[in-house]
Order: structure tokens, then sequence, then C-alpha cells
DNA sequence: GTGAAAGCGCTAACAC
DNA sequence: GTGTTAGCGCTTTCAC
């Protein structure tokens, strides 16, 4: 640093010079500061010659807009914040991707927050949003801001646009981008009752999270369409990890009385499930069958390949970020956008 | 908007103020803007009495500093890039857990970039960080902005503090953190050597990857310590991914004259290729020896469980964190920072 | 169509 | 230890 903090800029070998600001190319274009300004957010309000003047001027030097001083101005961020429970979850990065390519398309940037199960993370990050770092949020994390324990008092107050992916939020008055998950889970349900299999076992999702009591819903209605009765002996606890789905796996080996199917409702759990009843010496889908949802990347090249629910992830990921975008400039948008699952049939799950 | 563009916010039901300014605060503790700003940043030049009148004003207005009029003042933004080939890759979510933690506690924010191939979006982020939009950058790519096609001219000059994380970048001058990647893929073909295997196939990653030259060199340094002869008719091009995993094990099966064990520099190619294997009717590891790379969250998981590499991958995240955070404060890092990795062993690989 | 000038909210230099 | 003030770089009236 040469002087109060300006970056530098390597203009020739050695020589340092300041990063080139708009009145350098005012100057050069022989025009005003707000013509260069214009000439890059209006072009029509300006005459094509100076327009020309300018464009060559911004050539010339370099000039990129500095963006701190676009904010403070203009109080638009062209940054999205999106909130996750869990980075590492595989499940997000294709939907990550989808959302990333959007926004990028857009002209927005992404802040990505996980929150880690972290209430400090989360304050952290509703004080940001608050603070205008971003002009809207995606969240993944099925909760509002401030939400997560409730009747906390009120932190300062979240006024920009918000989108809620995957994980619905039931009381807010925003768009809601999701699948179908009672319909997606009642369809699987009734394939493996449509097999013969008259004894499923269900392991769920981590208690309270909607996606779980929506899918669990599903359950009872694919049990009860394909005439069978819900038993709650058949329902062991998961929480989506590849853990709980081995530990559910213990749960089944040791019955006497084994279910001859297991719905698990993420794919992570029917994966580790495999694995633990694998090591007890069973064999799937003969001994006993197994289904997933959310068709991951594995599902496919697991051993025996899953049979599942497909869920367009990368889609997902592109409807919240426009469903955001249209928020963002003033557009309204849908208050629930539903996307299509498919039942992916495999070699997990074989008629009893 | 009802005002020239400030971001409001609900105070009382109804009545909508505009966000506390710094201003706001300063005249409610009877102190000037400035007092303020230090009771923020430099407590202990500030009386306590004073502190405690701001502290307490700060609370009661719910001030929240405006980062853009922060950053436009002092050219710092508190906001880090991180640079990915594909953020869909399951490989870097644990990495990115690893260092948003790190960056989250040293109050800086994570910015992604998806790179996904495009040198258009590559443009885009080396003028996003030469617009001054971060303070620093971690690339795992592979490579400086506009390195990727050489000789292409010099767009703005990148001369915040960068880091390369996992794919080393040879002429750059700036910290690396890494694995030893040599030694650790010399580790494991002399494990499968010890085993008895003397025809090791080897799937390779994208050609030109820094990372392949590296596991490329160890493999044939552990063939050497193992006194084995190197085969160029056991290379197999891989790219790292699950599908060329497969159809590196479609290779193999129609070989008639099969290698007895396989070393797929990568899970996601050792778990694709297995599944081929398995569909050739060839059973694992009785049949033939499948090692893999990364210890992803499937490798022990998988049917039968990998015998593979582990990667700190969290803790990689966080070294390059770290690294980052202690240049952009004004102090040194290392050029170079190595993790351990280790030998994991479980059923894929068998004696002969 | 263009320019002058105000000012976004903050921090840092300087004076006391 | 504290206040005054300039100004970071831009956008946006307002006047012509």
């Amino acid at each position: 640093m040469d002087d109060i903090g300006h970056k530098d800029r390597p203009e020739h070998e050695g020589i340092v010079v300041r990063a080139a600001r708009i009145q350098d190319v005012a100057k050069l274009a022989d025009v005003s500061t707000a013509t260069v300004s214009r000439a890059l957010a209006t072009p029509e309000r300006v005459s094509p010659e100076a327009r020309a003047r300018v464009l060559e001027a911004i050539a010339k030097t370099g000039y990129v807009p500095n963006p701190a001083a676009r904010t403070l101005r203009s109080q638009k961020t062209y940054m999205v914040l999106v909130v996750l429970p869990d980075l590492a979850n595989t499940f997000f990065s294709k939907i990550l991707r989808g959302i990333e390519e959007t926004l990028f398309e857009a002209g927005y940037g992404m802040i990505i927050s996980d929150l880690d199960g972290s209430p400090e993370k989360e304050a952290h990050f509703a004080a940001f949003t608050a603070a205008g770092r971003v002009d809207g949020a995606i969240l993944l994390n099925g909760h509002l801001f401030g939400q997560s324990r409730e009747g906390e008092g009120n932190p300062a107050r979240i006024t920009i646009p918000l989108v809620a992916l995957c994980e619905g939020i039931p009381g807010a008055d925003i768009p809601q981008i999701e699948i179908d998950n009672r319909a997606a889970a009642s369809r699987m349900t009734q394939h493996l009752a449509s097999l013969g299999h008259r004894s499923i076992a269900y392991v769920s999702g981590p208690p309270g999270n909607i996606l779980e009591r929506e899918r669990f819903q599903g359950f009872k209605d694919g049990l009860a369409a394909s005439g069978l009765p819900f038993d709650p002996g058949l329902l062991i606890a998961g929480d989506y990890t590849i853990e709980s789905g081995m530990r559910a796996g213990q749960d089944i080996v040791v019955r006497q009385d084994r279910p001859t199917a297991v719905f698990c409702t993420s794919d992570e759990m029917a994966i580790g499930l495999m694995r633990t009843l694998f090591s007890a010496g069973l064999s799937i889908p003969t001994d006993i069958s197994v289904a997933g949802f959310d068709d991951i990347e594995f599902a496919a090249v697991a051993e025996p390949a899953l049979t599942t629910i497909r869920q367009p992830r990368r889609e997902l990921g592109q409807a919240a970020a426009s469903a955001l975008i249209d928020l963002l400039q003033g557009r309204s948008s849908p208050k629930r956008i539903r996307l299509e699952t498919e039942l992916v049939i495999r070699d997990s799950v074989a008629p009893l």
C-alpha cells in the first residue's frame, strides 16, 4: 500500500498505479462521470458518439466499477445468500450448482452460509442479511431466520425477498419451491406393495422435519391405497445420514419377524442400511428389498443398484434462483412451485 | 421504497422506519460518529463510559454497520472467493465446510464460484476479483485466473492474496495446501504389490491434471519399490468421475488377460468400476481387487467396502482458509503445507 | 443528451 | 480520549 488504502494495479512491469475510477474514464472520454455511468447502465440515453468514446476509454483504462461505491449509492448488492443446514451433505451440491448457474446468468453472485446447527451462525447471518449485504436469500434449511427457537424475541427483521427451497416453510408468505414429497412417498410405497410386499418398514427422517412429515404421510397414503394396515412397529427412526441408515439396518437384522421391504426416505440411509444387511449375511433383494429417496449419484452404482425416487435437484436450484430473481427485479413469483419426481426402478427391490 | 432507496425496517407494527445509521447511534449515545466507530473497531481506545453508552445505543437502535460504506472507506470486504472446478463434485463439500468454518470464525464470508469449465465464468470472476469485491481467494481449480488458456493476453491483474488448495499451481508464488499425492499413490501401489499382485492396472485422472501427474509418478515409484515392471498396457484413462470408472470397468472386463488388481485414483471411479465388474459377473475382491483414493463418505459403505487413501478434507479446507487469513492480516504463511494421508484398508482388496 | 453537484454511511487523519 | 471533517467511488436528481 503506497497510498491511503487504494488498490494497486501494475500497469507496466514494476510501475504501480491505482485502479482506474470513473473519473479517469470520464476525463479520457471527455465527458462527465454521469455520462460514463449512464453509458454503462442505460446506454440508450447516451449519444452513440459519447458511448463509443466511453467504451474506448474503459477498454484503455481497464476500468471496473467499484461495487462498494455502487452498492452504497444504489442500495443493491447483486448478491444472494444461500442458507444450508449442512454443506457437507452431498444432496445439496447439485442443487447449489443449479442455483449458481441461474444466479450467474442474471448477474448475481452467491454467498453460501452453512448453518451447521449453530444458533450463533444463524444469528450472524441474520445480522449479515439485515445489514444489507445481500439483495435476497434462498433458504434450504426449513425455517426463517430467528425461527429456529420460537418466541426468542425478534432480531433485526429481514425485509429482503426470500425463497424457500426443498424444505417448505409453512407459515411464511414466500415462494416455496419443492417436490410433492407426499405423493412421491405414496408412489414408492404402492410400488413396493404392488410387488407383493405386505410388511414394509419405513426409515424416517429427523423428527419434526417437514420433509419427513410429508413423506410419512405419503407412506401411510400408499399403505392405505394398497389396502395394507399401518403398523407402528415397522417405523424405524433415522435422520437421512448414512450412519442412521446403518443403525436402522442393525434394528432390522435383529428382528425375528423381519419386514420383506424397507423404504428408506433418503438414499444415504438406504446405502448405509444395505451395508449393514450385507455384513449380516443377508442378500438384497433376495432376502429383503430396499428402496431409497432422492436418486443421488451413487444410487445408480450401488450394489445392488438402488430403486429410488428421483428429485430434479439441479432444476430445483434453478427454479428457486429464478423465483428469487423475479422478486428481486420487481416481478411477482408463484407462491408454490412443484417439480415432478420420478420413480426409478433398479435392482434393490424385487417381487416378494 | 418510500424514500430514495433506503432499506426499511419495521419498528412497530405498520410503521416503517429507515435502518439505524452510525449517526443515530452517536446522537443517542451523545458522542461523535468517530467514537461509535472506534467503540466497535478499537474498544480499548474509548473510555469505558462512552463505550457502554454506545453499546447501549446500538442495542436500542438495532444498529448494524453498513458494509458497503465500510468497504468503500476501508477497502476491505471481509469476503473471500472460493474457486471450484465443479460444485457438484461431492469431493469438495467437506473441504468447503472446512473453509467456511475457519473463515467464519475470523469474520470472513465466503463467495463460491463454480467455474464449470467455462472461460466466460472464469473471466467474470477474474473481473469480479479485480474489482475488489473480495479480499482474497482460495483456488481449487489448479490454475490462476487467466492461465487456463496460455498466452491469451492479460486481463486486469489480480493483486490480492491467493492460496492454492489440493491442486497445486506450479509456477505461482502463493501458499499451496495439499497432500503428498505421489507418496500416497506409491504407498497404495506397494500395498497392492505386498499382497502378491503383480499385474496392477491404473485408472488415471484427466490428462494434464497435476494430481494425476503426481499420483501417476507415485504409482510408478510404488511399482519400482516393489520390484515390478511398469506396463503401459495396464494404464486406463479416466477423469475421476463415476462414469469414467464404469468405462474403465468395461475395458477391464473385455481383456483376456485381466489384471488382478486395479488402482483407481478416485473413489468415484472405483465405485463406478466395481459396478461394471459386478454387472459382468466378477466378484470383488475374489476375482479382482479394487482400490480407490480420497476416502469419500461412500467408500466405507460401498459393497465391498473400499480400500482407499484417506485425504483429510475438512482439515485441508481449514488449513487453506487459515493460510489465507494469515496473508490477509499481514502475517506470512508457509509456501507449502502438506497434510498427512492414511491408507485405509477395507474389503475391496485381498491377497492374490 | 449532458453536466454539476449532492450524498449514500462509514473510517481515518488530524486537531485538540 | 474525543470531535471535526474530508472523502472513499459511484449514481442520481436537477438544471439546462
